[in-house]
DNA sequence: CAGGATCCAATACGATACTG
DNA sequence: CAGTATCGTATTGGATCCTG
């Protein structure tokens, strides 16, 4: 990716999406969301490049979605773990689980389950809400740059069967 | 990216990434929920090179994300246009908007700004919830591997808790 | 085991020119 | 205007070897 250009533009999109790197980037926060704390965990998981791997691993410690933290068990080695920068990109992990579980699932069953640990049941869609928790219907909710640009009413010709 | 073995991969986050393609789709695709229709708003609004988003488009539409409708004015050219796969997209990149906005902000303000069109206000971040509405914290969502998934070890020493 | 160093291959992207 | 064709380059990722 256009690493210079995607930071300057003025869209929180772009800027969300250069700081977290790259596709191998969200598969190892998936990862760590999981469980896997380890190098070891993450190569095994990925089937990745030792080299490609340590790299994507420092980008997301420097851009401060993961830290280093002491080895639980004692290890000398130190293990990742999600800083609240990188906790809080779970909405966008979950947004994406749910789309690929639902758009493009993989012939053996769902693959990645985001579940309710209360009820042990599959969570609803993650979807947009008002405080209240009303559901907010797509046409209601708008896109827009801060300067310039029409405020367009997003989806509206599709919406209406 | 590895276009093969993601969508191999038994996860629904690697198999939406495959499906959406690249960094530039995810731009495209704000774009059309901003508005854009047409090959030169892409192209104006990105600065990205002819080919590529050509490219780009035409991999959207193959992946049932986009789809070419007739000109609305009746222009020669087809316009572009969100499927209800790609609409159901938003979640994502509201997610990836707001997180943007929280975390990477652009010194000149926000700049992707998801509002609601009733009252005229920013959105409350998209967050995991319950069909009633009320909010799941975090430590209350499980991520886990469906049951089928190569089962790695360290996914057991962190299930327990 | 967690990485770093090197080398190499694939490709994604950009610039430019061209076409219907 | 909306692409296609061609080319060159830069980046990314994989394979292998090495080390504390």
């Amino acid at each position: 990716m256009k690493t210079k250009s995607f930071s300057e533009m003025q869209c929180s999109i772009a800027r969300a999406l250069e700081q977290v790197g790259s596709w191998w980037s969200l598969l190892i926060i998936r990862d760590v969301m999981m469980g896997a704390r380890r190098f070891k965990h993450f190569e095994q998981s990925l089937g990745i490049a030792k080299n490609t791997l340590a790299s994507r691993l420092t980008q997301l410690v420097d851009g401060g979605v993961l830290e280093k933290v002491p080895a639980a068990d004692g290890s000398a080695f130190d293990e990742y773990a999600l800083t609240e920068r990188g906790r809080d990109l779970a909405p966008v992990m979950i947004a994406l689980a749910q789309w690929g579980d639902k758009w493009a699932p993989h012939k053996k069953g769902p693959s990645t389950e985001i579940i309710d640990a209360e009820t042990a049941e599959k969570l609803p869609r993650i979807w947009p809400r008002r405080d209240d928790g009303e559901i907010i219907p797509l046409r209601e909710v708008r896109m827009k740059r801060a300067r310039g640009a029409p405020r367009l009413n997003w989806l509206e010709e599709k919406e209406k069967n």
